[in-house]
RNA sequence: GGCGCGUUGGUCAAGCGGUUAAGACGCCUCCCUUUCACGGAGGAAUGACGGGUUCGAUUCCCGUACGUGCUACCA
């Protein structure tokens, strides 16, 4: 067992949006199969063509190369134990059921859907449990309920069927999960759940179970809501005669809302105000857009950061972490049992260190789209000098324009009530020396405009600080941005002067 | 309702029988900066409850409460 490579896989459903909790279930996946050397699959779990969703499949691993992540065997890459879909894989599934059946570990069940509910109602209206387990079983039409030349005519007559489980009475199923410990269940308490649907694709019981057999997956990793349903997955194991290839588990504690408890949902996100997805999704049925966190102007190596100490504790003081350090510490017994609830503000934090890391001359790149969607025409030696003056004080890639428009844009208003506060007859005669004095002058370097400010000062007789203000104001039309003499410089002599006149003029 | 899982500051969390109960985000104060931000220095703030076990429980055990997940021919 210990001597097998380890292999993990991430298998999603083509059904929408990358979900936070998602990307962070591949991450683990992912670190766990860099720590040990193993590999990681994408398989993708589409055996619900009613959920099909066209697109989805591609946007995730799109979203997975975002993150940095790259699987070592998924549908586009292919790989030993290819294909990777299970829809391809269709033919595989009903022997096993079959077998299942030949064992006595599963029978057919011919109930519509119409009388599942009726005995759902049943049962209900009892105060019963209304599930199809050991004890309903008893009453439906099944294999183990007709006779065999009943079960003959109608299989003969291609009566739909689904197969289910065949659920123990009275047996306790143990398991040790890598972060919990032991769990126990019940056998009697849980439901015949259904194997083999009547189209003939199996649910995802039969699927996962015989596609980590035959992918050779040795450690499996889901969100703690798979956990109920683990017991049928054990017996799945056992009866397929395969227990002793049976991964070892790992439930992974949800990601919660940040206000009140449970589940971090997409709409959570629309409602406060951050993004959910990995990036960008638009649902094809009916095109409603979802922002991402990627077009939100978050860094990958942020995010996944983020990501990862969600729930997990490396065990160092170190917060910033490469995809490679994280790697190298990554256990599972250091994360969390409780679900952790989604912080933004320290999601936003996180991708602040991140720009503030990253070089000026990258960052322009991510940023130049930003520029040209606006319609700005800048050197890249402008943008790469701006963003040095801007880069602390973003959080987001997408504040970068709020942050330096005024390096760009001469701007359309100017904060005139603030100056106004500070005015005096001095403080107009200062400006108008200042701009005859910045005309006159030949060096246009960040000192010399220090300088020229400095001297007319004292000639103007006025404080400094009665004239820093309204300068800041008339260059970039309110009480922001950095070094006021930095941007000066920037925007240049002519804009400099440019600038002043106007805002006089409005005085 | 049944079953599973969980519970350390507002949030992420360290701890693994004896500690002044780390650290980070956020918040507050001050400093720096003739703007804002960054940065620096401080500060407030934490083991759900009740029983055990023990010389000693945040830590181990059992209850209770609360939360959450599941209870589909969805994953």
């Amino acid at each position: 067992m210990d001597t097998k490579k380890v292999r993990v896989r991430f298998a999603p459903s083509p059904t929408g949006g990358l979900h936070l909790g998602g990307v962070r279930t591949v991450l683990y996946n992912y670190l766990f199969a860099k720590k040990h050397g193993g590999e990681f699959v994408l398989r993708i779990e589409d055996t619900d063509q009613s959920r099909f969703v066209e697109g989805a499949e591609e946007y995730i691993m799109k979203c997975l190369e975002w993150c940095g992540i790259e699987p070592d065997e998924s549908p586009l890459k292919g790989g030993p134990f290819a294909p990777y879909r299970q829809s391809e894989r269709k033919a595989n599934y009903a022997q096993y059921a079959q077998q299942l059946i030949n064992d006595g570990k599963a029978y057919y069940a011919f109930d519509t859907p119409e009388e599942l509910e009726v005995m759902r109602e049943k049962y209900k209206m009892e105060g019963h449990s209304a599930q199809y387990d050991n004890r309903t079983r008893a009453f439906m039409r099944n294999s183990l309920t007709l006779t065999a030349d009943e079960v003959n005519t109608l299989l003969a007559a291609n009566t739909p069927y689904v197969i289910r489980i065949k659920m123990p009475v009275g047996e306790t199923l143990l398991f040790t999960d890598m972060i919990r410990g032991a769990v126990s269940f019940d056998t009697s308490l849980v439901d015949d759940k259904v194997l083999l649907k009547a189209d003939g694709m199996p649910t995802y019981h039969l699927a996962v179970v015989v596609d980590d057999y035959l992918m050779k997956i040795t450690h499996a990793f889901r969100g703690e809501e798979w956990l109920p349903s683990a017991p049928v997955h054990l017996l799945l194991w056992r009866y397929l005669g395969w227990e002793n290839d049976m991964p070892e588990w790992a439930h992974l504690p949800l990601i919660l809302k940040p206000d009140g408890n449970g589940k971090l949902s997409k709409r959570d996100g629309d409602r406060l105000g951050f993004p959910v997805f990995a990036m960008d999704w638009i649902d094809p049925r009916t095109n409603e857009q979802t922002t991402g966190f990627r077009e939100r102007g978050f860094l990958p190596e942020a995010f996944v950061n983020m990501l990862a100490l969600l729930g997990w504790n490396p065990g160092v003081e170190q917060e910033l972490f490469s995809m490679e350090e994280m790697a190298a510490l990554f256990s599972m017994d250091r994360v969390h049992k409780g679900g952790a609830k989604f912080d933004y503000e320290k999601a936003k934090w996180f991708n602040h260190q991140y720009i503030q890391k990253t070089d000026n001359v990258q960052l322009a790149e991510l940023i130049k789209p930003q520029l040209a969607d606006k319609n700005i025409i800048a050197t890249d030696q402008k943008l790469i000098q701006v963003i040095a003056l801007v880069k602390e004080r973003c959080h987001l890639l997408n504040e970068f324009w709020e942050q330096s428009y005024f390096f760009f844009v001469t701007p359309q208003t100017i904060d005139t009530a603030a100056i106004q506060a500070k005015w005096s007859d001095t403080a107009k005669s200062f400006f108008q020396s200042l701009q005859t004095n910045f005309i006159a002058s030949a060096d246009w370097s960040h000192d010399n405009i220090e300088t020229i400010f400095n001297n007319t000062i004292i000639d103007a007789g006025i404080k400094k600080g009665e004239a820093m203000l309204p300068f800041r104001i008339m260059l970039v039309g309110g009480k922001f941005g950095p070094g006021v003499f930095a941007i000066a410089e920037l925007i240049g002599k002519e804009e400099t002067i440019k600038r002043l006149q106007n805002a006089l003029a409005s005085l």
